[in-house]
DNA sequence: GTGACTGATGAACAGTGTTCACCGTAGCAG
DNA sequence: CTGCTACGGTGAACACTGTTCATCAGTCAC
C-alpha cells in the first residue's frame, strides 16, 4: 500500500528516453496502442526468449506491419524498458514495520524473484536497468522506508536496495542459463517440446565435479552436492540469508563490532 | 599461486561448447591464431562497446574476411566466452590464511571489478557466463578453499562464490550503464571525444532527488547524496562489506544466533 | 614437378533495427 | 454530399548482423 498511492505526479528523470510524441490515440479506427504492443512483445518472450524477441515477431503476433510499431515505440530499446517497468508496475512494498524487517525483505526478494521468472529471460531485460524511472522510484522509496525504519545507518540503507536487487536478477539470470542449457542439450531442434529435464542434467553435472582429480579440486569434490542446484529456492534463500545477517550486523542493538577499516 | 599450478589437465565439462577441430595450427602461412582474434575482438570492444562489437569489425581490424574468423572460432557466442575466460586467465587466488580471510575476500573481489572495468561492457560479457570450465574451475576451487578454511559450514560455503561473483559482476555492470549514459547525454554523434563528465552527471542526479515532492519521497531526498555515487569505490566496498559480515555471522565461534527459520 | 592439404576468400542467405514516401480511411468544414 | 485534412498503417528500402559454402592460392611432402 506503501508504493501505490502516489498521486502527486513525478517528473520524468532527465535521462528518461523521450516518448514520440503521438501518446494520446485518438480512437479513430485501429485499437493498436502502446500497452497491446508490450502485451504482445510479452507474448513473443514468452514464446522465443529474449533472442527471439524482434520487432518483426512482435508485429506479427499483433497481424501489423513492422514500422507500425514505432508509431508506439520509439525503439527495441524502449520496448525493453517498457517491459521492465510493466512488470513491476502494480509491485507492492509493505508498510515498514521495525519488528518485521527481515520478513519483509525476504518477501520483497522472493516476490521480485517470482516475477521475473514469470517471463522467460526477463532477468536478462531486467539486469542492465536502473529503476530510477517516474514508475518505479515509489518501489525504490519504499524500500528505503524499510532499512530505515529497520534502523540500519543511512551508508547502508542506501546501498542495500541496490545489493539485494543485483542479487535476485543475478541469480535469476543464472537459473535461466541452466535452464536454456538443459532445453538445447535435450530438445536440439524444437525447444519448445523439451520439458527442461533439469534434473538429469543436474546429476550430469554433480558426477563431473565427483570425476574431477582428487588432488587438484578436493573441496569442489566435497562440495558438488551443494554446487548443483538440488532445489534453487534453497539456494536462493540461503544467499538471501547471508544478505540480511550481513545487513542485522549494522543494528546498532546488535552491537557486532564495527568495521575494520 | 593456488590456481597457478594446476598441472593436472582438467576435462572439459560436458556442457561446454566444442571448439572447432583445427586446433592446431601447422603454422604453414598466416599466424591468424584464435588468440589473436580474441585479441582483436578486445581491441574492437574497447573502442565500439559491446553493441558495436560484430564478426564483421574483428575481422576488419585484422584485415581478414569474416569467415576467416569462423576458423579460429566456432561461433560470435564462442568468441564472447574466449574473452571470458582469457580475462580471468592469469588470475590468482592466494593461498587460504584463515586469520586474514576477509581481506583476502576484499582483495579477491577488488581485483575482479578491476579486471572487469579494464575492459568497456565486460561486466555484461562476464554475467551471463558461469565459470564451469575447464579454464575458470581452478579459481572457483581456490575460492572454495578461502571459505572453508575459513571455518564456514559447506552449505554456506556453496554459496558464497556465486554471490560475490554475482555482486561484483552486478556492480560493475550497472557502472557501466552510468558511464555510457552519461557518455551519451555529452557528445551526441562522437561518443569517444566525450570524457564521461560523470560528475556532472551526478550533480544532475541529486538534484532531481532533491526536488522530488517531498511528502512521498521523503527518504530519497534525505539518501540522495548517498544514493548517486559519490565515489564509486565506497559504494563497491559498503556492499562488500554487507555480505562479508553476513559470512562472519556463520562463523562457529561469532556464535551470532542460530537461523530463525 | 606434381599432388594434397589447409587456410583465406567472397558471395550468398536469412534475418535484424530503423526510416520514409505513400495510401486509405475517418471525421470534419463547407 | 463533396472536398479536405490528418493520421495510422503500409511496404519497400537501407545498412547492418551472424553464419555457411564452394572456390581459390599458397605451401609442404613426395
Amino acid at each position: 500500500m506503501a508504493a501505490d498511492d502516489t498521486t502527486a505526479p513525478v517528473p520524468p528523470s532527465p535521462w528518461e528516453r523521450e516518448r514520440p510524441a503521438r501518446d494520446r490515440v485518438s480512437t479513430a479506427r485501429a485499437p493498436l496502442t502502446r500497452e497491446r504492443v508490450v502485451e504482445a512483445a510479452f507474448t513473443v518472450l514468452d514464446r522465443q526468449g529474449l533472442d527471439g524477441l524482434s520487432m518483426r515477431q512482435v508485429a506479427g503476433e499483433l497481424g501489423v506491419t513492422v514500422s507500425a510499431l514505432y508509431a508506439h515505440v520509439s525503439s527495441k530499446d524502449d520496448l525493453l524498458e517498457l517491459m521492465y517497468t510493466r512488470l513491476f508496475d502494480d509491485f507492492a512494498i509493505p508498510e515498514p514495520d521495525r519488528e518485521r524487517w527481515e520478513e519483509q525483505l525476504r518477501d520483497f526478494a522472493r516476490s521480485v524473484r517470482r516475477r521475473l521468472l514469470s517471463h522467460r529471460d526477463m532477468a536478462r531485460i531486467s539486469m542492465g536497468h536502473v529503476p530510477f524511472t517516474a514508475e518505479l522510484l515509489p518501489h525504490v522509496e519504499s524500500l528505503l522506508a524499510l532499512f530505515r525504519a529497520a534502523g540500519l545507518p543511512d551508508r547502508i540503507a542506501a546501498e542495500a536496495g541496490d545489493l539485494i536487487s543485483t542479487y535476485v536478477d543475478g541469480f535469476v539470470l543464472e537459473e535461466g542459463i541452466w535452464q536454456d542449457r538443459a532445453a538445447r542439450q535435450a530438445g536440439d531442434d524444437d525447444p519448445s517440446l523439451s520439458r527442461p529435464d533439469w534434473r538429469e542434467m543436474a546429476g550430469e553435472m554433480q558426477d563431473y565435479f565427483a570425476a574431477l582429480p582428487a588432488a587438484d579440486f578436493p573441496h569442489l569434490r566435497a562440495l558438488s552436492g551443494l554446487m548443483v542446484m538440488d532445489s534453487s529456492d534453497d539456494r536462493f534463500d540461503i544467499g538471501l540469508e547471508i544478505i540480511l545477517r550481513g545487513l542485522a550486523s549494522y543494528l546498532p542493538d546488535q552491537g557486532a563490532g564495527a568495521p575494520d577499516a
